[in-house]
DNA sequence: ACTAAATATCGATATATATCGATATGTTTG
DNA sequence: CAAACATATCGATATATATCGATATTTAGT
């Protein structure tokens, strides 16, 4: 993990919007439809209809976050859903903390 | 404050590198010759030598990061010096600890 | 006032990021 | 297996960032 590399990921609005609102799911995304509940997270469509950028943006985003290890993805069926992954978040709050 | 424009600040590696430096500028740093100690900081060709970048790209990167209030600058004669500023810093890692 | 030194700003260019629409890939279902 | 759908990737373009050398500004000492 590398503060600077992170950062770059972090340093845009609607990154940190998602990561946001997927801290609750519930109010800020419709029921899912297919999966009972959101512990897998929230699809790219529900995350791409709360942006309004495109879909071909929001996806190259979430990638970008699954490949800092933000995100956790979970691909069910034609749908990939989205949840943070607390662990790393932490961790990197963490190494904030100690190197900063 | 706004956690992405001081992500942006914070998504280079050199800039990360000066922040660094400056907590222990006894260290990291030659003696200062025209003030009698670092409690203003450390003067920019100082930090200049040790990142063996340009002059120009170095006072801007110290120019954003005090904009960003990352660092304090006092003007003595013909220097600029820079420290910390560890209040902000502070300030940073508490809001991304309740942010994010 | 003139010169030299330290820093800041300007202008240029190369590289990176943001963002889109189009296309490809993978999955489900008729 | 063909069609439909969700997501991922590609290619393009506009904007931003990194970085330099050159120039301007500020201050100190003659």
């Amino acid at each position: 993990m590398n503060i600077f590399d992170i950062n770059k990921v972090l340093s845009n609005k609607v990154r940190i919007d998602i990561l946001d609102w997927l801290k609750d799911m519930q109010s800020n995304f419709p029921p899912q439809i297919n999966v009972p509940d959101f512990s897998n997270g929230v699809c790219v469509c529900h995350i791409q209809d709360k942006s309004g950028l495109s879909q071909s943006t929001i996806s190259h985003y979430l990638t970008m976050m699954h490949k800092a290890d933000l995100v956790i993805a979970t691909r069910i069926g034609k749908w990939t859903y989205y949840r943070r992954n607390e662990k790393m978040i932490k961790d990197y709050i963490k190494l904030l903390q100690s190197s900063l």
